[in-house]
DNA sequence: TTAGGGTTAG
């Protein structure tokens, strides 16, 4: 039984799990511990914490009593569902009831910390299991390392961590590998916001030699990351001799693999190639979010923004929600391309805004030289806390100080001194 | 019976 119904709960077959439960039951095959988890797992993954945690009451009033697979199910189906203060308090609940976390609820621990952007905690947590050597760390440990401090910005140190893994008895798996090269690959485009370049994104191309050197079996993902650095930073040509290589290897596709293509295709202005493709995939049911947002944002970018409205409704009957990021493409392109006035009328209608979007719209008004306005909503929206690129508030200062407005210039900075020391 | 990696915007 247990077989059959962890079969169902893998294949998204909920409810046909729940009726092998009920059929089991009655032919007197009474549910234990595992039979739960699976089901846990089952609901945690594709329906809701909340539910998952209906099935752990459940077996608690069948005399089951719930153990540490129950509750690292469930921690992780809250990570994946980004209820991190939830996975939280599920260690918790874990320890007050006494059960003992084990080296899993201790990995989804960091990983939830991680995510919260509390590296700080997570390295914390890590030393306590390596040094107190209460507990054997495993490999999902450093990999949970490595991608989270990539993630909060701690390259170099989690390329130290990668580099010593031999030296603490490890070898790095695919996974790894994947996880290092994103996080160099990234690297630099978080570190060009402050600093002068550093060569990251090359460290992170070696490593995919390096990975092919060593005989590993690529998955798409290194390919995807790799592929989608160079297309951000304008080296198409390697970018597609990059893809090209991945295709020559027989590597099926996956949606976010075809995704990196359409990507690549449109920046390499090869638009009907890539619609050709949007067509071939979206016949099958298989367009995600960021396809959609790719194609929208490659019509903005050669200025139909008729087609790109159109696009952007299309969504709406798909069923897909309010799409932010498509949204924030539409209207750059309309301020890059002098439309101020309609830009200002799309994001009056925008029912989430973020950072981006505050700063694509201060950015734009100063393109229309409309500084005073660009000003006031600089301020307004470093108080209310959104993180507006450096880049963008040079340009409302400086562009106040050209139209003469140096009075103006002087009261902004120290608002915006004000609003960062409160921060 | 449970993990951890990728694709879109300033």
């Amino acid at each position: 039984m247990n077989i059959c119904i962890a079969s169902m709960c893998k294949s998204n077959q909920i409810v046909k799990a729940e009726s092998i439960l009920i059929d089991g039951i009655k032919l007197g095959l009474l549910p234990d511990v595992v039979t739960y988890n699976t089901l846990i797992d089952g609901y945690s993954r594709f329906v809701s914490i909340d539910r998952a945690y209906d099935i752990l009451n459940r077996m608690k009033e069948a005399g089951i009593n719930p153990n540490v697979v129950s509750y690292n199910s469930l921690m992780s189906g809250s990570v994946r569902k980004s209820s991190l203060s939830k996975s939280l308090q599920l260690f918790d609940e874990m320890t007050q009831l006494g059960i003992s976390p084990d080296v899993w609820s201790y990995n989804k621990l960091m990983h939830c910390l991680f995510k919260l952007g509390k590296p700080d905690d997570a390295n914390r947590v890590f030393k306590d299991i390596v040094e107190n050597g209460e507990m054997d760390c495993c490999m999902s440990t450093y990999n949970i390392m490595i991608n989270g401090l990539c993630k909060n910005g701690y390259v170099s140190n989690a390329l130290m961590l990668f580099r010593n893994l031999q030296r603490n008895g490890f070898v790095p798996q695919v996974l790894t590998y994947n996880a290092m090269i994103n996080g160099l690959c990234k690297a630099r485009r978080l570190v060009m916001k402050c600093c002068f370049r550093c060569g990251k994104l090359e460290q992170g191309l070696d490593l995919l030699s390096e990975m092919r050197s060593k005989g590993y079996t690529f998955d798409g993902f290194a390919y995807s990351i790799v592929v989608a650095a160079l297309v951000k930073t304008g080296r198409i040509e390697e970018a597609g001799e990059i893809a090209e290589k991945m295709m020559s290897n027989g590597l099926v596709p996956d949606l976010a693999s075809y995704n990196t293509m359409i990507n690549l295709l449109c920046r390499k202005e090869r638009v009907d190639e890539a619609l050709k493709l949007v067509n071939e995939i979206d016949r099958q049911g298989l367009c995600d979010q960021y396809t959609h947002t790719i194609i929208i944002h490659s019509l903005c970018k050669d200025g139909n923004f008729v087609d790109a409205k159109k696009h952007l409704d299309y969504m709406n009957t798909l069923g897909f929600g309010f799409n932010l990021v498509a949204f924030n493409c539409y209207l750059d392109c309309l301020g890059k391309a002098g439309l101020i006035d309609q830009a200002l009328k799309v994001f009056d209608t925008m029912e989430v805004k973020d950072s981006f979007t505050c700063t694509i719209l201060v950015h734009n008004l100063c393109r229309a030289k409309k500084f005073i306005f660009a000003s006031k909503l600089l301020v307004f929206y470093i108080k209310s806390g959104f993180q507006i690129l450096m880049a963008t508030q040079r340009a409302v200062i400086d562009g106040l100080s050209t139209a003469s407005y140096n009075n103006e210039a002087r009261k902004v900075k120290s608002k915006i001194w004000k609003a960062r020391l409160k921060h």
